[in-house]
DNA sequence: AATTTATTTGCAAATAATTCGCATTTAGAT
DNA sequence: ATCTAAATGCGAATTATTTGCAAATAAATT
């Protein structure tokens, strides 16, 4: 962790580190809210912003659109991966192995005004079991921060 | 247009109407305030952004995930699409026929969770061709409202 | 270990982005 | 022409994120 920051040219920081903590050891994605709720009180939401810029700057974590009206952001993996997201209730679940790189030179060598692609982002959005179950098809009640 | 709103159960006015011309004839996704702008003054803000809620609620139109800190929307084609948004300029070229709905199914086979993927989000993040030229590989500038 | 300095932090206040409450208006049904 | 639920405008509230600046501090240097 450590020599991650400062390999990145960074300070090696008490937030910075139990920032980096938290997307370690965290399965889903978080948003700052979370991770400044989380966090022991001592560290300022001005603080956990610049750092998530900081930290996505460097490709150390990566940005991801839930839908929800705000970021949230993940640990970068070695394997890429791409998530599930319930539209009723919000639940997470990864997916693995999406074959999305092998199309990307296809996609390039059609693009018009395209030379390289450095990242993307796929997310299916759906209904897990649970809510599919207690939810007649059309009826869907979305979770607080949910979209739809 | 009107039979569009009134078969998804919404009455058909002025705002609503507009707000649709707009997205019928605009080729990029729209972010709320572009919207405000452009349509003429007597559109409250507020209703803006209740349109854009009913009308993603059906189906009509959808969210686009460009990493600026806001959302974005287009009009739902029939044909769908995605997109190549470079890092530097902000600019956005649409991607046809993307191979995704094929990978659903397995997807959903080997999930634990999920039974049902209902919308998929697909964003390819990179480099055009004139900010690929004028920039060498590691200093990108982006644009105001753009992400890294 | 003490000194130095460029980074980083906390704080408070600013700016964006989006939503809400409520009185008034209006589309479309009767 | 009348009625009524739905939609609008307005202002104010919330939520999300950013900024300026003085004080604190990590790590390089002595």
């Amino acid at each position: 962790m450590r020599d991650m920051l400062r390999k990145s040219g960074y300070k090696a920081t008490p937030s910075r580190l139990a920032i980096l903590a938290l997307f370690k050891k965290s399965k889903n994605p978080m948003s700052a809210q979370e991770i400044i709720e989380v966090l022991p009180r001592d560290t300022d939401q001005a603080t956990v912003y610049r750092t998530l810029k900081s930290l996505k700057g460097k490709g150390i974590i990566k940005q991801i659109d839930l839908r929800h009206n705000h970021a949230h952001y993940e640990f970068t993996d070695i394997v890429d991966h791409h998530h599930l997201i319930c539209l009723s209730c919000g639940r997470i679940e990864d997916v693995e192995h999406c074959g999305v790189e092998m199309m990307q030179s296809a996609i390039l060598r059609s693009s018009k005004h395209f030379t390289e692609i450095r990242q993307h982002a796929l997310e299916f959005y759906g209904l897990c079991k649970a809510c599919a179950k207690r939810t007649e098809a059309a009826k869907i009640m979305p979770h607080k921060s949910a979209p739809l």
